[in-house]
DNA sequence: CACAATAAGTGAATGGCTTTCACTAAAGAA
DNA sequence: TTCTTTAGTGAAAGCCATTCACTTATTGTG
């Protein structure tokens, strides 16, 4: 008659064996290694069984919600104490894609909900707050920040349909001669889209806000 | 004794009932009105069991490009025979964030596949031509184009997410300070977010095509 | 023309998913 | 100590995509 030491698992348990804080990053971790999010899988990954989430969170949605917190955590902000415009906005630029292209796959549900994680909304204030500094006028700070973002996803986006973006069949190169031909062209004479990005993102908001 | 005449609903019907120029349609259409796509709910918009789909298309996937066909072929092709660069841009913007801002529900799911449907294909086609005839270096048209997709998509988005991209709680204006004053700036001096776009794209691509 | 092969639907089933809810047991407050 | 709240469980409901054996019509072949 020994004591039922059997880990009953009911119940509450005497510590906690989940946080928002876990859970956002245990979703960001599934999200890079699997490619999607499924809560009985992340549930397996946290020891837990799946209906132990809803004491800790609404839904799904804020499941991912906590992926981008977890991802913004990780992400370093870099200086930007310049004044310098142009600074500013490739520093940006480049902060926002390499925290995008860490987790390709979780980008279109982050597109489809607004930002509302602490961790995120700190982040983006540090920016506006840069911008401003840098003498970006006020009504321009936020269409320039949501530039920089779509770009910084839909480059980070390109990156995972790898290859190309358009998938042309051998036979039908004849269908498609401009579209075929540009292709051959780029591959004979790759071109860093990060880079070529970055420089038209420059170029094209130091134009669009001088003129303000 | 009547002739069964009650139709049967079994075996192969007299006329067909499905084609993917059907499906893509039916797709897009669901899209637009329930921003989301249900093979079940489709197959009922369609007078059809759900298993028959897959007569016609392998999976969920491939209904999606069809609705991304069906989308193209809604679209209408702009005249791009100008060899004036700037135009070809504004033009190619504009055509791709008309047709986008038609179902942004769908865009996240396009984002995340190769465009392989022919229509889709031949409109590309036709904007390599565009590009390349105002006289931009071959191994450039590509990355052009990639931008001004993932602009158009982005600001087709930001669109969806209606109002702003993020969400401040009233007790938390003031952690965040400089994101909540430039979100209040630009509701009191509004910005058209598409002309902004256009104009940082054009003199963007214009300055990034120039210098190669 | 007979008749085999193929094509287009159906119906039922499988296995996945998210979410809810009554439950249990521990922690914390009064 | 007793009461309330908290953090887990387990089972179930109701979606979803996909598969497969089946039926009936059409198409191609000798």
């Amino acid at each position: 008659m020994q004591t039922p030491s059997k880990t009953s698992q009911l119940g509450r348990p005497r510590t906690p064996r989940l946080s928002r804080k876990a859970i956002g990053r245990a979703a960001l971790e599934m999200f890079q290694e699997e490619e999607s999010l499924s809560i009985p899988r992340l549930a397996e990954r946290l020891g837990v069984r799946q209906s132990s989430f809803y004491k800790h969170v609404t839904g799904r949605q804020e499941i991912v919600e906590l992926a981008r917190g977890a991802l913004v955590e990780r992400a370093p902000m870099p200086e930007l104490k310049t004044g310098n415009l142009d600074e500013v906005i490739r520093l940006t630029f480049d902060a926002l894609r390499k925290a995008y292209s860490l987790v390709p796959a979780l980008l279109p549900l982050l597109l489809t909900q607004p930002v509302s994680h602490p961790a995120a909304l700190e982040l983006y204030d540090r920016f506006v707050e840069a911008f401003e500094f840098a003498g970006t006028p006020k009504h321009l700070v936020i269409p320039t920040l949501e530039t920089l973002d779509s770009a910084a996803i839909g480059a980070s986006l390109d990156a995972m349909t790898m290859e190309s973006a358009w998938s042309i069949a051998d036979e039908e190169q004849d269908t498609y001669p401009h579209l075929f031909a540009a292709q051959k062209a780029v591959a004979e004479h790759p071109v860093d889209r990060f880079a070529f990005l970055a420089d038209v993102l420059s170029a094209g908001l130091r134009a669009a806000i001088g003129d303000a």
